[in-house]
DNA sequence: GGGGAGAGATGCCGC
DNA sequence: GCGGCATTTCTCCCC
């Protein structure tokens, strides 16, 4: 493919079409780290909030990517066609050496929708909220505190015998990380209501063994909670996905 | 685009070639959690590892996606091409269903390039072993413990006083989970070598309000370090060499 | 815009 | 494979 017309062509299209160019070119990129991708076959696809990201045949992450509102430069020069992409509000650089140009595709996609996605930790927070024997019999939850100045609890409560309760929520495996953040959650609630005691749980499908370790050097409990699954209950009864 | 050419040519081609599509779809997604993302155009992507992407016009990630060795299964039903996408590892299912193609791209992409990094958490670690007056004057480095399964300590050390040292080294921001982290370490130390006073420092460019007032309720030091430059380096000395 | 924490996080390395 | 943790994490939400 021409050097040339590549270049006016994703001079026009920049920032008005989802641009995807297939190419072997090798990529510079200097701002938070630095870092350098020898040449080879790419994917690279700028977005039409110039978000760029180049793709490697393998893998899910893009291998070199700038973020939304990247400025740039085309240049062609001794037979490569040079992408410079500069980010002013990250203080980023990066440059595409482009040596060939195996196709190059670009499309106005029109798309405002929004991810409906279910199972993650607020959910599992809610479901402990409107169902809290899932913890214990006796467990009364008090609220369910996200952004608030006070903390970023998952659930707090409270016993029959009176004992303050926090409650940590992992949809998934909780680690060592996780006893971590329950053990300052606690802390903090000690500090701030002037207590002595507070029970610290961990609610999570299966923890670690360090996670269980430090669970029992804090005197803190696992409790084995799965994240909910609407759709799976909505199959369940012949519903549509649709009607969700 | 005559959807049933489509087909044929995505089944010819799945797992050979890198495949870019462009079309209006709708995805439903049931693993780790579920999803449902309504009716709008997409860039589709399926790499030579069998890795799915799909991508909105705007923002860095993809909005849906699946895993490499993911298996496929194409139909054709009442004008739409429905994608079926399973991983047998992750248990996930991902089903798009495709109303309209605008373009679909297939080429077979060669690249086994690394990608060449430097100013990582890791380089840090070594700048400091290698010239630890960034921390203080009389810091004595003794290790620098990676992913021992006694810990994962950044930098070990003693100072001329002989009090031992743990250095947790933050790239970017120290933030309250860096401080817990650095906890963490200082008592594992202190349990490990039986001594009662272990010095904690994290070492990074700059920490948050909550993350310094953490740092002092456990009597923890923070030193500001920025991770190193190389590849500024060498453009400085080319430069410089330029200039003479 | 910064702080704080989740994410269908992903990827890497060690065991 | 799992565990532990960094990431040019990204994204969201709140202040």
């Amino acid at each position: 493919m021409d050097l040339e017309s590549l270049k006016v062509k994703l001079q026009d299209k920049v920032g008005k079409e989802t641009i995807v160019l297939a190419a072997k070119c090798e990529v510079i990129y200097s701002g938070r780290a630095e870092s350098f991708l020898a040449e080879g076959d790419r994917i690279i696809m700028i977005k039409q909030d110039k978000t760029l990201l180049i793709h490697q045949p393998k893998s899910s992450l893009p291998i070199n990517y700038m973020k939304e509102e990247t400025e740039y430069n085309f240049e062609t020069n001794q037979g490569e066609l040079i992408i410079k992409a500069h980010n002013k509000k990250y203080k980023e650089d990066l440059e595409i050496n482009v040596k060939k140009a195996y196709f190059l595709k670009s499309l106005k996609l029109d798309d405002d929708q929004k991810l409906i996605i279910k199972g993650t930790e607020r959910d599992m927070a809610e479901m402990i909220m409107k169902n809290p024997k899932i913890i214990s019999d006796d467990f009364k939850p008090l609220s369910r505190e996200e952004h608030t100045k006070y903390g970023f609890i998952d659930v707090f409560g409270y016993d029959s015998k009176g004992n303050l309760i926090v409650i940590e929520t992992k949809r998934y495996v909780g680690d060592p990380k996780a006893v971590s953040q329950l053990r300052r959650y606690v802390e903090r609630i000690k500090y701030a209501k002037g207590v002595g005691k507070v029970k610290g749980i961990l609610a999570c499908p299966r923890v670690t063994p360090n996670a269980k370790k430090m669970l029992n050097d804090f005197g803190f409990e696992f409790k084995k909670v799965n994240p909910p699954r609407y759709f799976e209950n909505e199959k369940k009864k012949q519903k549509k996905l649709l009607d969700f």
